[in-house]
RNA sequence: GGCGACAUAGCCAAGUGGUAAGGCGCGGGUCUGCAAAACCCUUAUCCCCGGUUCAAAUCCGGGUGUCGCCU
């Protein structure tokens, strides 16, 4: 079983600074779990780690992937999962780290994604077939899985489509709505969560956004629209990103949508949170202020050490 | 100092005698192929005091506060 260190915690956390301070102490690579800088050309509105940062670590599944390209989680475990064995196969330890609660998912627990992948197409005709009514629709899913029925509420429609599409292909019921979920048999993983104080985690946020502006995401986003990016790419899904493209569409200017792109991080943050908290096995560090925190590194040092199997 | 209007949750706000709409924000939660997505839940006794009434956020009197106009 190979040792992975995972490191999760909201958005503006810190996790980028302690993952690169761990990968340097403990002879590290780090593989990110985010959603948002995998993609290519989205460097400033997702916080990619800088050019400087990324010299003080290795880091995969940074600013890989075209957005353009359609990508998914079962696509992210399969690269993450090449990545994490590559690296501890050269005697190194994996450090995953990042925000996206499904990738997160997607390693630590023995997911199967063996199921056809997402067929748009098919499922916008069965979305019409119902006369988009998703009560209807919901009807369509009762008939064939009662307790996936039972587990989707009727108002998403993204989730019962899926699972409608998934049982229509073939599937008999849905394993996942059994219950059971196994951790993944390859890695032994050690979670640590990073968080804050609310108010504090919230006022960062709220000044890594005019971080942000004054970096030059309006003109990020500008040039990703020159190059011919539509609302219904990835890239314009991001905070930041559908926020400007709004604005500027409705005639206004990138800095007006800066409080809803702050108001948007603060509950996509409180999100995360919800969805760590759940994992029965994570070790949570508390962080404070803008200075880099010994002890709390340390606390994270201590953790890694128990939690890690030895040979 | 006078006249008038208003006073409902953190904010906006409906309700004009029968026992508090809605929106936003906050907080909590769900999560198996677009997840920075999609979705769900929760949140007040109506400024204070007294009166009328079987019954008042709703009517009457007084107080306090805010706003506007006048002197």
């Amino acid at each position: 079983m190979i040792n992975a260190v995972f490191i999760a915690g909201p958005t503006a956390s810190g996790k980028t600074e302690y993952a690169i301070q761990l990968a340097r102490a403990l002879n590290g690579e780090i593989v990110s779990a985010d959603s948002m800088q995998i993609y290519k050309y989205m460097d400033i509105g997702s916080a990619k780690p800088t050019k400087e940062e990324r010299a003080l670590a290795v880091h995969w599944l940074v600013d890989e992937i075209d957005p353009r390209t359609p990508f998914t989680a079962a696509e992210y475990k399969k690269l993450a999962e090449k990545y994490i064995d590559d690296i501890a196969a050269r005697g190194k330890l994996p450090i995953i780290c990042g925000g996206t609660g499904l990738y997160f998912n997607a390693l630590i627990y023995d997911m199967d994604f063996s199921a056809p992948e997402g067929d748009d197409a098919y499922r916008q005709g069965v979305w019409e077939s119902c006369g988009k009514d998703p009560a209807v629709l919901h009807e369509r899913l009762k008939a064939l899985d009662p307790h996936a029925a039972e587990v989707i509420h009727p108002n998403n429609v993204k989730r019962t489509l899926r699972a409608i599409e998934r049982l229509e292909h073939g599937e008999d019921k849905l394993a996942e709505f059994s219950g059971v979920t196994k951790l993944n048999p390859k890695y032994n993983s050690i979670l640590i969560g990073l968080d804050r104080d609310r108010d504090e985690l919230y006022d960062r946020i709220n000044r890594r956004v005019v971080k942000l502006y004054d970096a030059g995401l309006p003109k990020e986003i500008r040039t990703l629209m020159d190059m011919g990016f539509k609302s219904s790419d990835v890239a314009m899904k991001g905070i930041g990103y559908k926020e400007i493209i709004d604005a500027v569409s409705e005639g206004g200017c990138p800095e007006d949508a800066a409080e809803t792109i702050k108001q948007n991080t603060r509950r996509y943050a409180k999100r995360q949170l919800t969805w760590f908290r759940r994992y029965p096995h994570i070790n949570w560090v508390r962080l404070s202020g803008d200075d880099f925190d010994e002890n709390a590194f340390s606390n994270m040092l201590d953790i890694i050490e128990n939690g890690r199997i030895k040979e």
